[in-house]
Parts: C-alpha cells; structure tokens; sequence
DNA sequence: ATCCAGGCTGAGG
DNA sequence: CCTCAGCATGGA
C-alpha cells in the first residue's frame, strides 16, 4: 500500500533511518570547497585520493601559487583532472577577492554570492549550492540526481529546470541551515543505498513510500 | 570487460 | 528551452 508523504516526513524518516549525517565529509572549510569540484561526476574514494594527495593543510594560497599542471597531476586520481585544475584555479581567483577568507563570503547576501558562484567557469547550480549550504552557511535545496530520483519514486510532482525544483521544495521545508545540510546527506545515502538506477529496492526503507522504480535519471 | 560515480561547458537543434 | 559529446580515474 502506497502512502504520500510531505517533504518535513520524508526528512524524518531518512533522519530516523540513517541518523544524523555530519556531511560534508571533509576535515575544513576549504578542503570541503575544493572537493565540491573534485567531487563532480566521480565518487568519493577517488576525490580523498586527490586530496591525499595536496595534502592535509593545503590552502588557498598555496594552491593558487602551484603550477596548473602540477595541480592536475596531484587530483588526477578524481578524474576529469585537466579540467578540475582549471576550474579550482578559476574558483581559486574569485576567492582571492575575498582575501580567502571564509568568513567574508559568508557575509555576501545569497543570492548575490549564488550569481557570482555561477558566474565562476565550472562552478553550476549542484556546486555553487553545495559550497554555499556546507562552507557558507546559506541554507538552500540541492536538487541532484539523487533527489531528482527520490523524489520522484515518492510521487513528487518535480519541474523541468533545476532551479524550479529547488524552489518548490525550500517553499515545502524550513529554511533551516542544519536540516538542509543533513537533509541532502540523507538524500545522497540513501540514494547510494537503495535508490539506485535500478527498479525498485526490496528492502528500501521507504519502499512504502514509492509509487514506481522508473527513474527520470 | 563493461559500467558507474555529489557535473559542467559549449555547440547545435 | 532541450540534447549531446567530451572530459578520465579507480573500483566493482
């Protein structure tokens, strides 16, 4: 028997399934913000080995001083590493305006800082949303594929663009910063585990919940 | 051996 | 607005 839930349940339910998350699994700020690069179309193992490799303490200034190809050759094992180092670098160059100081992008309104993350060359919506709820502390919706998938299986109406969906559901969800950041972990585990691209998982704790197994993505 | 993973850009309908 | 190739590694 299939039966509806509102987005604050399903933030329960995943809450009481898998417990409180802590993401994002990286040890600073700045190793966070770098890995929502490193991170981008592989999988987390892959992006502590390249972190690994740039080392524990690594900052800004560090960074941007290194030679781009000497940059690359340390994230290669993230993949797509050419490209990564240039976009760590162009990210690199934005957050020397603000003399790499956390703190004083925090301070940006958020919108302003969503248009000037964007506005960035490799930085789109899943990224610039990542920094911004796990190192800026703007609270904010990230509609991945894994919640595109999610939600969908729960029989959530979801629009076309990827902004329109992470509008309608911050409509839906308070506009908590320590929710929407175990909010989408939760999403991400629980996609991982038993929201996969295949038909629907026996022993999925939501199962209850999923109208199909057909997935959009 | 395929297939997949916390995407983005740029070109072309 | 939408689709699609290209980007690349490591693990299952």
């Amino acid at each position: 028997m299939t039966e509806k839930i509102s987005c604050t349940e399903l933030y329960q339910k995943l809450f009481h399934y898998y417990g409180p998350q802590g993401w994002w699994p990286a040890d600073s700020d700045f190793q966070m913000l770098i890995s929502a690069i490193l991170v981008q179309r592989t999988n987390w193992k892959n992006v502590a080995l390249a972190l690994g490799n740039l080392g524990k303490n690594v900052t800004a200034g560090e960074l941007i001083q290194m030679e781009e190809a000497e940059l690359a050759e340390k994230i290669r094992p993230s993949g797509f590493y050419r490209m990564k180092a240039k976009k760590i670098r162009a990210w690199l160059h934005w957050f020397q305006k603000y003399d790499f100081q956390i703190k004083e992008v925090q301070k940006v309104d958020q919108a302003v800082l969503r248009k000037e993350l964007l506005a960035i060359h490799g930085i789109g919506e899943e990224t610039a949303d990542a920094m911004m709820l796990y190192a800026f502390d703007k609270p904010g919706f990230i509609a991945d594929n894994y919640a595109i998938r999610l939600f969908h299986r729960i029989g959530f109406d979801i629009p076309k663009t990827y902004y329109a969906f992470k509008a309608k559901v911050e409509d839906l969800f308070p506009h908590d910063l320590e929710m929407h950041q175990e909010f989408h972990a939760l999403i991400v585990e629980h996609g991982k585990q038993y929201c996969k691209k295949t038909p629907l998982c026996e022993s999925c704790p939501l199962l209850s919940h999923c109208w199909t197994g057909n997935e959009i993505r």
